[in-house]
RNA sequence: GGCGGGUUGGCGGAGAGGUUACGCAGCGGAUUGCAAAUCCGUGAAGACCGGUUCGAUUCCGGUACCCGCCUCCA
């Protein structure tokens, strides 16, 4: 199987080849621990859990090595923190704890590793030292900058040179850079914000550098993919290829960049700053279930904005019951080889999708179970929703009872009574549905016993 | 201002230089006492203007509009 991938830094798809195709290695941008994830956070997380997937699929489930950080060192955090009472420590494990429940719910396998800045800071301090002695960094007050005109290649990843960037630019001032670009690498702490004793002082370091540092200690100094949002392409990802391409020369850190597009909302990208977001507790909390969230997400090519609906939702929904009815008791089959084509052609999920409702119509249910679970759908343990709990005994009898009745009112042509009946179980969520063989039955969401026993 | 992405049928959303995307909705039919479910069939597209080509929605150029990045952000 041959897996193309859209190559940011190269703007072409590129075949995919790994360095190592027994150990594949892969890094995406994780949270900065503070909050809630909201639903644009989630994109990636399912994107490329999904692209996880898909590599263990076709490398070896033991083949892949997969890490994402927590960013728990920021002056978000240190700002809530502040205006909470609460330890640094609280908050972040707090929302770590958040973070994977809400990604567990839709079906996002935890990665290999999920390093926390923190536990990096010695890592990150060698690697500003480095950078300082091959003379791509200076110290300055307390600060160390990455001097950008010191690496020739930078702004390569974004398209833009360092003088068209300062042309336009709304960079931070400040009289100790030796160029307005350049940016921090550590920084000084007063005595209420977390510090760390280094060379240059007590101080924490910038944005930038975890990155650079843990990709370095738990993939090696090149690697396979690194992914995130496109909206850290620049500056994020631009310094993080400065960083660790000055430290480690010799290499040539992530071969393929992937950038996925933003999620939007009434035509603007969801975002805090901007305040249009919600978060997926949100989503889950009013009972969309993780499984149809994953759906809506894959169900646009990750490099295009994709709005988020409520009608996506619903469709969603009804396609998942639909194959998940399908699907039951069956034991999944191998992955179906034009799915895999598809989905292998730079995560193409959306087409892939188009491929399960190929198998669907085609009433492989083998096939589209082993296919879906590599989109991370139709897992076992993600399928509660859809199924809703078993009737008891006492409403089994009455629903027989009113079937009985209804087809009693057919025989005497009863139809005004026949017809009642049809719809007070559509109101109550009992489906049925008339075969050659009788009626069968079956309930659904929302199911109401009281609005079925008005009926007797 | 600089850089990047987009514009597909009623809605969502893919691929491919020439043949049905697909899903939802619609329409017609089968079935039904009427429905639901199911099955069969079906209409409908590619912002605008040029160019290349035997042929472009697909490639190239331009125009318009939309979005993102350039500041924390997935």
């Amino acid at each position: 199987m041959t897996i193309r991938l859209h190559n940011t830094k190269t703007r072409t798809k590129e075949v995919f080849k790994p360095i190592d195709p027994s150990n594949v290695r892969m890094y995406v941008c994780g949270p900065t621990v503070y909050d809630r994830a909201h639903l644009g956070n989630a994109r990636p997380v399912v994107v490329f859990d999904t692209l996880f997937r898909l590599l263990r699929e076709v490398y070896g489930t033991g083949c892949v090595t997969y890490a994402r950080n927590f960013t728990d060192v920021d002056d978000k955090i240190n700002d809530r923190a502040a205006a909470t009472g609460r330890t640094i420590r609280d908050i972040t494990d707090e929302t770590i704890g958040w973070y994977h429940a809400d990604m567990d719910a839709l079906g996002a396998l935890r990665p290999t590793h999920e390093p926390r800045a923190t536990d990096f800071i010695g890592q990150m301090i060698d690697m500003i030292g480095t950078l300082i002695e091959r003379g791509h960094a200076y110290a300055a007050e307390g600060h160390v900058m990455f001097e950008v005109r010191s690496f020739a290649e930078y702004g390569a990843l974004s398209g833009r040179s360092v003088d068209d960037m300062i042309a336009g630019a709304r960079v931070e001032v400040a009289p100790f850079k030796r160029d307005p670009m350049d940016f921090v690498l550590w920084k000084p702490s007063d005595a209420v914000q977390p510090g760390w004793d280094s060379p240059w002082g007590r101080g924490r370091p910038g944005w930038h550098i975890e990155c650079s540092a843990m990709s370095y200690e738990l993939l090696g100094a090149a690697f396979d993919i690194h992914a995130g949002g496109i909206d850290l392409q620049f500056p994020h990802h631009e310094n993080e290829i400065a960083q660790s391409c000055c430290s480690h020369p010799e290499a040539g850190f992530a071969n393929i960049w992937l950038h996925n597009e933003m999620l939007m909302v009434e035509g603007r990208k969801m975002s805090k700053s901007l305040g249009n977001f919600f978060t997926v507790r949100d989503l889950l909390d009013k009972g969309v279930p993780g499984e149809v969230v994953r759906f809506v997400l894959l169900s646009t090519h990750y490099a295009r904005p994709m709005d988020w609906t409520a009608e996506k939702a619903e469709q969603a929904s009804a396609t998942l019951r639909k194959w998940r009815a399908l699907a039951e008791g069956v034991e999944p089959s191998a992955p179906d080889a034009t799915f895999l084509s598809v989905l292998s052609d730079d995560l193409n999920t959306a087409g892939a999708i188009a491929e399960l409702h190929r198998l669907a119509a085609a009433g492989d249910a083998a096939g589209l179970v082993a296919s879906a679970r590599i989109l991370g759908l139709l897992l076992p343990d993600l399928g509660d929703w859809a199924t809703v709990a078993g009737p008891d005994a006492e409403v089994s009898a009455l629903i027989e009872a009113l079937l009985e009745a209804r087809t009693e009112a057919r025989k005497a042509r009863d139809f005004a009574r026949a017809d009642a009946l049809r719809d007070g179980f559509a109101a109550a969520g009992v489906v049925v549905k008339d075969t050659a063989t009788g009626a069968e039955w079956s309930l659904a969401p929302g199911f109401d016993a009281e609005k079925l026993k008005a009926l007797v």
